[in-house]
DNA sequence: ACATTATGCAATGTATATATTACATTTAGA
DNA sequence: TCTAAATGTAATATATACATTGCATAATGT
């Protein structure tokens, strides 16, 4: 996710605000450390132009 | 995602059990009455072997 | 009609996502 | 090197995802 937030040429607060949550938690799901609900993840990808497999499939486990 | 479910010849009481959460969850995601993790909508994924483009993209909103 | 299985739904409790505030650290530019 | 912007992180508070239990209703088969 972070590499299609800079992508966008967007900081972790810019992004915050535009999907209406704080700085904070942008960068705890950037650092893996919490599991962000499926609204906010949808709202992001549309944010940041790509879609939901893009941004969050696959990316913690690659196996199965 | 019910379609994928019922697809996959699951009751709710099965999904629910294969991706460790009860069935009055997986009634309530179905019914769009809340708002899963990320981390349950993949498992709910790799369950039903789809991803999540497919059973979470542009399932609520179909605007933007 | 009856039994059984699947689903809906409500009340209450717990865990955790998210907010708020504040401070520390890193990075980039002048 | 100095400053400012961007990010990391920690403490506490609140909202809500999810669990648990229990009962009601719908669907399906005999």
């Amino acid at each position: 996710m972070r590499m299609y937030r800079a992508g966008s040429g967007l900081t972790q607060e810019e992004l915050a605000s535009k999907v209406n949550v704080t700085r904070q938690t942008i960068g705890l799901i950037e650092a893996g450390k919490y599991n962000p609900s499926l609204n906010l993840c949808i709202s992001i990808c549309k944010t940041l132009g790509a879609t939901l497999n893009e941004i969050f499939w696959m990316e913690e486990d690659q196996d199965v």
